[in-house]
This record gives C-alpha cells, sequence and structure tokens, in this order.
DNA sequence: GCCTGGAGCGC
DNA sequence: AGGCGCTCCAGGC
C-alpha cells in the first residue's frame, strides 16, 4: 500500500536496509492529542538497533504520528518479553562466545541471536531461590593537602558466600562458619617503611587462616591492583558500604585512574570488561544522591547496595551515620577515625593493626545493617511487582517502579505506551531554549522579560520552576477546639486514594480528558479500567499474602510478611506518580479527579457519621 | 503587621 | 527523578 511504500522509502533515506513491517490492531489512550484515543489498526516496524533511530517528529503523506522511535533495548526486551524483575530465564539458543570474544568478565558468556529465544521459566515456583555473594567494602583514607584528594591507604572486604535473598537473614544465618571471609590490604606511606614486625605479623596471620587475610603492598596502585585481583576471585554479586556510592567507589576509580591502574584491573570492579574510564562526575554533585552513571557503568552486573542511602530511607534517624546507626540499630560501639589520625598509626605495628581492625569492623557493620534492614529480600519483592531492574529499586527511584508497572500492564493490554519524553514537549523545551537564547544574545537593553519563562513559572508544570502546588489535594477540616475525655475515635481508611481509583474505576482508558485540560467528569463506561484492574490485583495478592502469614511461622513468615508490605507500597505509590509532571505517565486530570473524589467521599461519609452519632 | 519561601511533618 | 495540606519560623518591606 501507498503507506507501506512511503514507510520503506523513509527509512532507505536513513541507511536503514533490514526492516519489518506488520499492520497490527493498538490501542492508545494517554496524553497525545494528535493519537486519536482507542482501538485502530497501525504500522509496526521493526529494524536492528545497529542503524539510526526515526525522527520522533518526522511525518508523511500516509501517516501522521511515530511512537516508540527511541525505546531503550533494555525496556523494549524487559517489557516485550515479560520479565519482572529477578527471575529464571530460559533460553532456547545461544552459542557459548569463544573466550578472544567476551565482553564481560564472567565464568560463562553466551551470545543469543533473536530476543525471543529468551523467556521466563514458567515452571521456577519449583525451583529454589539461589544464594548471592555480597561483599562489603570499606577503604581507609588520607588526605593529600597538595591536590585536596583521598588517597587510598588500605582496603578492608568481608563477604558473604551465601546470602538469601528471599527470606531476611538473622545474625546466626549469616554469621555461620565457612560462609564468610574477610581481607586487608594495606600499603606503606610514600617513602617510608612500615613499622617493625608487621610483616611477620601478617604472614603469621596469612598462614593461620590458609589465604591471604592481610596484605601489605608497597604503593597505592599495588594495593589497588591487588584489591582488584581478590574482588574478581569473590566475584560478588552485591557490593555493599556505608556511603560506598558518596565515597568509596569514587575515590576507589579515581585513585585507579591517578595512578595509571591498567583498565584490565580496575574494569573488575564490575562484571563488564572496559577499556575506557568513563567520566566519574557527571551532573549530580549533591551529596547523597548516589553514584554517578559513570561509577555506576563501572561496576555494571553486580548490585550496589548503600547502607548510608537505605537507612535514610528505611528509618528516622537523627543522624545516619555509621557510628550512630551502629550505635541505635545494631547496640554496638563504633570508633570513628578520621583521615587526619591516620598517619600516626604508622608509627606502630599495634597501631596500624588497630587500623586494618577498624576497617574491617566498619565493613562488617555495614553488612549488619544491611541484614539488619532486610534491604535485599525487601528491594526484591518490590522489584519482582514493578518489573523494573533490582539495582534501580536499591537506588530509590519510586518513580521509575511505578513507571514499569504500568509499562507492564499497559503493553500486556496491547496499548501503545507512551514515550519517555514526549515528543510535544520536548518540541516546547527546545523551541523555548532557542527563544531564551535569541534574547540573551540580542538586545539585552530591552530589558523586558520574556513573556513565555514568566509563564512557566507561574503555571509551573513542567520544569524545576514548580513551588506552589499544581491541583487540589487533601480536605483537612478545622478542628472543634476543646478537651474530649469521653471517647475518641479514630478511623482509618485501608489504601484510600487505590480504593477510590478502583471505586470509581479511573483510569486512563475511562477517563475523557478535555483538550484544555480542565477537571473530567467521572467515566460512565462499565468495562474497568487498567489501573483500578491493576490495583485489584495487587489488594488481592496482598489479602492472599496475608492469609498465609496467619498461619506461617519463622522465615516463612517473614518472607511473607516483605512480601505483602511491598505490595502495600506499590498500590500507594501509584497515585503520586500521575500528579508527577516528570512522570512518563503525568496526567494532571486523573490526579485532579482522584483528589476531588476522596474529599466529596469524606464530606459525605462526615455527614453520615453526625448523622448517626450526632 | 503583612507577606513570602523554606523546612519539616502529616496523610 | 511521586503528590498536596498545614504549621512554624526567619527575613524583607
Amino acid at each position: 500500500s501507498g503507506l507501506k511504500s512511503e514507510v520503506a522509502e523513509k527509512l532507505s533515506d536513513l541507511n536503514v536496509s533490514n526492516f519489518v513491517m506488520t499492520p497490527v490492531k493498538r490501542n492508545y489512550a494517554f496524553e497525545r492529542t494528535d493519537v486519536p484515543i482507542g482501538e485502530q489498526y497501525v504500522l509496526k516496524i521493526n529494524y536492528p538497533y545497529k542503524d539510526p533511530a526515526v525522527p520522533a517528529d518526522l511525518r508523511g503523506d500516509h501517516f501522521h504520528a511515530l511512537l516508540g522511535t527511541n525505546n531503550s533495548a533494555l525496556e523494549l526486551f524487559l517489557i516485550k518479553r515479560k520479565i519482572k524483575g529477578p527471575s529464571w530465564l530460559s533460553i532456547s539458543k545461544f552459542v557459548a562466545c569463544p573466550s578472544t570474544q567476551r565482553v564481560s568478565w564472567c565464568k560463562f558468556e553466551v551470545t543469543v541471536d533473536s530476543p525471543k529465544d529468551i523467556s521466563v521459566l514458567m515452571t521456577s515456583n519449583t525451583l529454589e531461590v539461589p544464594p548471592v555473594v555480597v561483599a562489603a567494602v570499606n577503604l581507609k583514607t588520607i588526605i593529600n593537602e597538595k591536590h585536596n584528594v583521598h588517597e587510598i591507604v588500605s582496603a578492608s572486604v568481608i563477604c558473604c558466600h551465601q546470602v538469601k535473598i528471599d527470606t531476611p537473614m538473622r545474625s546466626e544465618d549469616w554469621q555461620k562458619r565457612g560462609t564468610i571471609s574477610h581481607f586487608t590490604v594495606m600499603r606503606k606511606l610514600e617513602g617510608s617503611i612500615f613499622p617493625i614486625g608487621l610483616t611477620k605479623e601478617a604472614s603469621d596471620r596469612n598462614q593461620k587462616a590458609g589465604s591471604n587475610v592481610l596484605a601489605l603492598e608497597s604503593s597505592e596502585r599495588a594495593l589497588l591492583n591487588r584489591l582488584m585481583i581478590e574482588l574478581s576471585k569473590l566475584d560478588c554479586d552485591v557490593l555493599v558500604g556505608h556511603n560506598i556510592s558518596g565515597f568509596d567507589l569514587d575515590v576507589l576509580l579515581h585513585r585507579a585512574q591517578t595512578c595509571k591502574v591498567p583498565s584490565s584491573m580496575w574494569s573488575k570492579i564490575g562484571r563488564l570488561r572496559r577499556s575506557v574510564m568513563p567520566r566519574l562526575t557527571k551532573g549530580n554533585t549533591l551529596y547523597g544522591s548516589g553514584a554517578s552513571p559513570g561509577i555506576m557503568s563501572c561496576i555494571a552486573g553486580r548490585l550496589l547496595c548503600d547502607t548510608y542511602l537505605c537507612s535514610r530511607d528505611l528509618l528516622r534517624e537523627v543522624s545516619y551515620s555509621l557510628t550512630q546507626l551502629a550505635e541505635t540499630q545494631l547496640k554496638k560501639d563504633r570508633r570513628e577515625v578520621s583521615p587526619h589520625d591516620i598517619p600516626p598509626m604508622f608509627q606502630s605495628a599495634g597501631t596500624l593493626l588497630k587500623l586494618v581492625e577498624y576497617g574491617e569492623t566498619d565493613a562488617w557493620l555495614s553488612l549488619e545493617l544491611m541484614f539488619h534492614l532486610s534491604v535485599l529480600p525487601l528491594t526484591r519483592q518490590l522489584t519482582n511487582i514493578s518489573g523494573n531492574l533490582w539495582g534501580k529499586t536499591l537506588q530509590g527511584a519510586r518513580a521509575q517502579r511505578v513507571e514499569y508497572l504500568l509499562l507492564h500492564s499497559f503493553h500486556a493490554k496491547k496499548f501503545i505506551i507512551p514515550d519517555k519524553f514526549a515528543a510535544r514537549n520536548k518540541e516546547l523545551n527546545s523551541a523555548k531554549r532557542k527563544l531564551n537564547a535569541d534574547t540573551e544574545g540580542g538586545n539585552a537593553a530591552d530589558g523586558a522579560a520574556d513573556p513565555s519563562i514568566d509563564d512557566e513559572v507561574h503555571h509551573g508544570d513542567q520544569g524545576k520552576a514548580r513551588k506552589g502546588p499544581s491541583y487540589a489535594g487533601g480536605l483537612v477540616l478545622e478542628p472543634k477546639k476543646g478537651l474530649y475525655d469521653k471517647y475518641i475515635l479514630l478511623l482509618d481508611f485501608n489504601s484510600l486514594y487505590p480504593s477510590i481509583i478502583q471505586e470509581f474505576n479511573i483510569c486512563f482508558t475511562t477517563v475523557e480528558r478535555s483538550s484544555d485540560g480542565n477537571l473530567p467528569n467521572l467515566p460512565t463506561s462499565k468495562a474497568s479500567g487498567v489501573l483500578p484492574e491493576l490495583l485489584k490485583s495487587l489488594v488481592e495478592r496482598r489479602r492472599m499474602v496475608k492469609s498465609w502469614l496467619k498461619t506461617a511461622s519463622g522465615l516463612k513468615r517473614q518472607q511473607f510478611d516483605i512480601q505483602q508490605q511491598a505490595l502495600k507500597l506499590t498500590a500507594n505509590s501509584m497515585y503520586g506518580c500521575l500528579g508527577f509532571s516528570n512522570s512518563r505517565f503525568f496526567a494532571k486530570p486523573l490526579a485532579e479527579l482522584i483528589t476531588l473524589q476522596v474529599r466529596t467521599y469524606f464530606l459525605s461519609f462526615r455527614s453520615r457519621l453526625t448523622n448517626m452519632y450526632n
């Protein structure tokens, strides 16, 4: 037909030679006004990722919108293969990779031709969840005054070889003999030697342990090399540390760079072979905002658990320092060592062995904190519910969890899903940038503020300019002052917002949005929307798990408890993302409609109560 | 005395 | 890199 030949022509203009086109039936229900709502025939185009992407704003005589032009390969893979978090996969066809062509440090690497050769194993319920290897890392550094940087003098690792990810681990579970190993690698200060007796002590310890538990190196470079070799031997699945993403990894990779550690060494911090060090600092310089994308790419293939960030998320404390948390959470004393305390410790073997002890203790405390908070089972559950990446859940990324939950749900019901950056906003933003640049570069004496900028600050639906609320939320009644000494009734609704969404069938698919963005009407359609169905299934799953919880005991019970918490958390997170202007599923009219129903319901509930009890 | 914005808590 | 509602407080005018 005309459409096919037009598309074929446009694709060959882009040098895309190998493509497949199929007419398919798909639904659309999102915010683009140039795409009709409801079911229709669309042309699905497939071609390899090696070829360039089609510009999202490309139009033709036979088509007037393009969607999904810029989807990431990873997202497409997870959504289309219906992979929801860590699970057993079955790979039907693969070839083992010859050692010369490997891209990873993995013991076993395969190449798969088509994503369709990979599918979630349906019979996986009967399979045991495999344990993972967790390595806790702690660096001790001194400060180089001249360059104002940290230099590493010692690195300690505590490794736990049999960590369960489906149930919490009690101390006696993970502290079992034979499942834990430890080592510290230390170096001497520049231009000096190790204190007398240290070398002997180290070799004694190593002999007694039957392995290298204390390695002494002559330079920072040698220390880093040794650390990488030991870490690659452990080949851990999870790296853990207190503020590891804000400090240890950053220092480690910067020092590897400065000391010219070869890439064949430093890249063993992750599971991907790399030859060039990525840009380590990029954008987020804010303290406590997690590791930079460059750092994260270095540890690809391993999960990162920062107990400082986890504690901030899961606990309510005055301070989240390891010392404070060790005291309040673990009931343990911790000795604080600042970088300035360290150089004097090099004067005697005794104090230097203390430094080894402090390093290993810190790694241990961070590990213990991770188990104490059940970080791995909880984040794994959340990830299995939403179907995102476990590593992202470990970094927080709540909005992304909801995004994946909805991506999976809508894809399963044959909906075209919204693009990551709506083409409309992109055009708008770039146009605005251009406008600003023109104003600045042009006549600065003009003085008058650009009305479009002003406009954005006040309305502020998108962007960081938003300060005040953009729509009405919950209703708070004026309290009636006085002393109530007879009865005080506390009423708590079960998941109020999710219940309202279900009760009034509020969904992208059911609510008709007006083009001016005004408050829409309640849906009249009987057919259940995707959001209400999704919430219903989450609530049902939770009810089920809670019923198992009643009769279970021990580890099983804790496992169910974590699962039901995760289900509740997921259901309750969804509304927040509807009102989040940077969300891919941002739909202010829906969020507004939900809060309106909550207010209306609340007022009618109050009048029923006052009628009943006067 | 009035207004505004940020912090911090609540759901 | 969920939302809004409310109180308190500091600071500018």
